[in-house]
DNA sequence: TTGTAGGCGTTATCAC
DNA sequence: GTGATAACGCCTACAA
């Protein structure tokens, strides 16, 4: 029982297989004229046989796959998949599906990967957390695929250097207002769990870290930024450690709302409420920062938008090659939740 | 500057395209002979042009595609993403990609996206979440993929009574141990939070309830089981009016530590301590599980192994379609941490 | 209004 | 050892 194929419909319906092209898709784009008489023939002829158009074929003989890859730096975070639902909701609205992968930074795979990626065809490409950044091997690869024109938006927090449409919502300006609302708070020693899988991630938020400090005259204390992995027990670790400094942060930032669960569970074993006698702000605002005990003071921003309008820019760019490069700035702002008070002592 | 072609490689190596089809997939089969020195023209061609095959000629002419699709059935849940990784894991290693679609349960475009999956001719399928078992229409279209012979794994929580192998993780034992756990704790009026997308899923964790209760010999209270939808919000709203009924329940089970998160948070914002006043026990044990405060009593399974699993029994099927219907069972087992103690009052 | 035929990039079967 | 050449299933000029 081998599937039909348009052959098959054609003799069934007793027309060449132009016809049932013609049929099947709609009268093409300009008008071929079909009689409404064999257009029903062939229609019949497509669902006695229930013949579904094989898409390697269409996509052989007409160029495009209807299909973008979309590279998740690090499926254990929520986050990332509020952005993956957003592209996905987007994809399928525009006729387009997902070739999912999933690429840790500096991954071994990671040239598999884009070597398949590429071997497929796929019309466009998403990357999600600029970790493309640091791995070289990985910046050659990009090179490749853009130099074959292969249309890319990239998800980040920040400005890039090389050539593709970007989405970027950049914590910088709400991290700054983190600072000197904290500060406000009487905070002065403010903890920054740095938990990143590659160097270059979140310096939009180190950075203005490190500024308002020095904004307001204050000392950089190194011990005070602890730099750690991507995972909830990576930031359960780094809040231990930091919070059994001698001089103790009375606040504490961590670069994402997963590392922030982390942390208020260390919190909680070391006996400090929060946010009585610690402060604690997260970034990303996922869905259960609200729910969690004390609810989450957080940097928000509109995930399932972003990946929205990563895809909108590539199907735009898959439709204009030559449009001028695209950067598209998502907003980024303060939610002051339950986790943040006045500095004790 | 278009894709070059093996038909460009055969060329510039001065070799019939069949030729470099040979040595590019390192002489296919059997033996096909080919001399060191045009094996070296070839390959040196080959990077010289940067030639990669096209995946879709390939898949035509071959006849399987290297493609798997997966169906999530809430991508809001991280424990559907820990199947996920599972599954990308596997199939990566295996040469597999995936193609990802996120269906809700009854949703509108079912129709759209199998169909898609099947034009696309995905060597394979895994779905989530049993989220075919009462929609009538999805059962149709994965009727009709059966027919067509298309592999299909479907990773749940309960047998499937249709035709394709599956991988279950029954919550039934472990539900019970959990009732007698609380009953034994002196918990007499036990709530459920009964969130789910569809009414078929989680009875492996409705019915022992129920049975555990009768065992007993204590009544049903059918107020005591608040039937909701499956995002946090459902679970917190679920709980609160479960919390808020004249007899309150002491203990609240959750079919998933998401609606979990959700009841924690509506038990604090009524000033009942958990576990103190209230016993609160969820599902999955999902990662962030027992870093939340306090730490979630749960049923755990290891879900990336069930979508290894899945995977590799898909592979199996492919390979050989024939083979008797497989069921693999994953083992679950109660964890128990700070959300349940002994009752009040 | 409908049919013919060449092309899309591979693989695979035969020859040479 | 290597090269023609016919599939694979569809699209789309160009004819008729």
């Amino acid at each position: 029982m081998k599937k039909p194929t348009q052959v098959d419909v054609a003799r069934l319906a007793g027309v060449s297989t132009a016809t049932v092209s013609y049929v099947v898709n709609g009268l093409t784009d300009g008008r071929v004229q079909i009689s409404e008489s064999t257009r029903q023939r062939v229609l019949d002829a497509v669902d006695e046989l229930g013949y579904l158009p094989d898409a390697r074929a269409q996509s052989l003989a007409s160029g495009d796959t209807k299909t973008i890859g979309l590279i998740v730096p690090d499926i254990r975070n929520p986050h990332f998949w509020e952005h993956a639902e957003g592209v996905e909701q987007e994809a399928r609205a525009s006729g387009y599906r997902l070739l999912l992968s999933d690429i840790a930074l500096n991954s071994e795979y990671a040239e598999d990967i884009f070597k398949d990626l590429s071997r497929r065809r796929i019309d466009g490409l998403i990357l999600m957390g600029s970790f493309i950044d640091h791995s070289e091997e990985a910046q050659n690869l990009l090179t490749i695929l853009r130099k074959r024109r292969l249309p890319i938006v990239e998800i980040c927090d920040h400005n890039v250097d090389y050539d593709v449409d970007f989405v970027v919502s950049d914590y910088r300006a709400a991290t700054k207002e983190v600072m000197f609302y904290l500060l406000g708070l009487q905070h002065r020693r403010i903890g920054m769990i740095y938990g990143v899988a590659a160097s270059v991630i979140a310096e939009d938020r180190l950075q203005p870290y490190l500024d308002s400090l020095q904004a307001v005259g204050m000392p950089v204390d190194q011990e005070l930024i602890a730099r750690c992995g991507p995972t909830i027990e990576d930031g359960y670790q780094a809040a231990l450690q930091l919070l059994k400094l001698p001089a103790r942060p009375t606040a504490l930032i961590a670069i994402n709302d997963l590392l922030a669960i982390g942390a208020l569970r260390a919190a909680g074993d070391l006996n400090l409420s929060v946010p009585t006698d610690l402060s604690l702000v997260g970034f990303d605002d996922i869905h259960m920062a609200k729910y969690l005990t004390p609810r989450l003071t957080t940097v928000a921003k509109d995930a399932v938008s972003v990946g929205q309008h990563a895809v909108k820019q590539l199907i735009a760019r898959i439709g204009e090659p030559d449009l001028p490069r695209q950067k598209i700035s998502i907003p980024t702002y303060l939610i002051i939740r339950e986790s943040t008070g006045p500095a004790p002592f």
